[in-house]
DNA sequence: GGTAGACCTGGACGC
DNA sequence: GCGTCCAGGTCTACC
């Protein structure tokens, strides 16, 4: 089955799908060389693998620029009634971030002027907040090849599987039933057990509302002491959370904003000093704070394993560790 | 309020 | 191949 997905003016798959480190974890897989995403989707209880690109494949491009604002074309493995194909487009339109409008877009440009040039600004996400904040837990405390170990043993062990035999992330319904001990063994999950279950049972049950978290009438603050209250999610946690809601007036400051204030910056100090600084140096930067932060981070990324779309899970996508970037800085 | 230590996994390193 | 050390953010106990 094939859809038509209409895209703002300025959307360019390619650029604005590898813009953030979830497009390397499963159940998600970017192709450099077919410049093609592919997710897998858990659509109530029914998987389905998506191949997602942009323009004409049989008559490619070589310029990028030319396929800015085309049609995205999304072929389904499975043959979709009407609400699961409108339920697909949503959860689609949050992964590719189709919803941010051009006009934010363009005060961020103004603020920032750097990244004008080439467009950055949308930021790939979930499907869903419980991924996100699952995918966010399984970021913490680790280095990214565990991460990346994680997120394809939860989807491989507890993900619907699709008509092409792959897994979607697992629902939290699904997770809210697996005990920890077997949690911990099957998924290397560590510690982190009894607090992804708990966050599972807490999505699953009812007391965590996404629509009320999503709620954009809320203020950052309030959301901020509601999420510090969940299990396993600390102040770095909780800020990345409020990125993903596109709430980009935090920085979610870890060893890498650490890496990043000394060798980028140019800071000196120990770690926490080095962190203040940070802050301080994008609060200029207002409601797209993080924003600024982390296309400069990315940037950083890409200036030394060039651009985001050529990176390849098994390969590039392995070295984003801070010890691995400070020694090549 | 601030801080030290435990938590768990995987990679690096030395033997 | 085995043992040891280290990195990573959150949580709890303690001062």
């Amino acid at each position: 089955m094939i859809v038509r997905l209409d895209v703002p003016r300025e959307y360019l798959l390619a650029r604005d799908v590898c813009s953030y480190g979830y497009f390397l974890l499963e159940p998600n897989h970017w192709s450099p060389d077919a410049r093609a995403f592919r997710t897998t989707i858990d659509l109530d209880g029914r998987a389905v693998t998506v191949r997602i690109t942009q323009g004409d494949l049989k008559q490619p491009t070589r310029s990028f620029a030319k396929l800015r604002g085309r049609p995205l074309t999304v072929h389904a493995d499975a043959r979709l009634s009407k609400s699961e194909g409108e339920l697909l487009s949503t959860r689609l339109s949050r992964l590719l971030d189709l919803c941010t409008p051009a006009s934010t877009l363009r005060d961020f440009h103004a603020l920032d002027t750097r990244f004008k040039k080439v467009g950055r600004g949308r930021l790939m996400r979930s499907p869903t907040l419980f991924e996100d904040v699952i995918k966010t837990v399984t970021s913490c405390n680790v280095q990214w090849p565990s991460t990346i170990v994680i997120n394809r043993r939860l989807c491989e062990t507890l993900g619907t599987r699709s008509a092409s035999g792959l897994h979607a992330f697992p629902t939290p319904e699904k997770l809210a039933r697996v005990r920890p001990a077997s949690l911990r063994a099957r998924c290397r999950v560590g510690y982190r057990d009894a607090r992804i279950v708990e966050l599972a049972r807490m999505f699953a049950d009812g007391r965590i509302d996404p629509a009320r978290i999503e709620d954009p009438h809320r203020s950052d603050d309030d959301l901020l002491d509601e999420l510090l209250d969940w299990p396993g999610i600390g102040p770095y946690a909780a800020a990345n959370i409020l990125q993903l809601l596109r709430r980009f007036s935090r920085l979610p400051l870890d060893t890498e904003s650490v890496r990043h204030g000394k060798a980028v910056l140019g800071f000196t100090g120990t770690p926490k000093q080095i962190m203040k600084r940070v802050h301080d140096h994008f609060l200029p930067m207002g409601a797209h704070r993080f924003r600024s932060y982390w296309f400069e981070i990315w940037s950083f990324y890409e200036q030394r394993h060039g651009p985001a779309w050529t990176w390849v899970r098994e390969t590039t996508g392995t070295q984003f560790t801070a010890s691995k970037l400070q020694s090549s800085a």
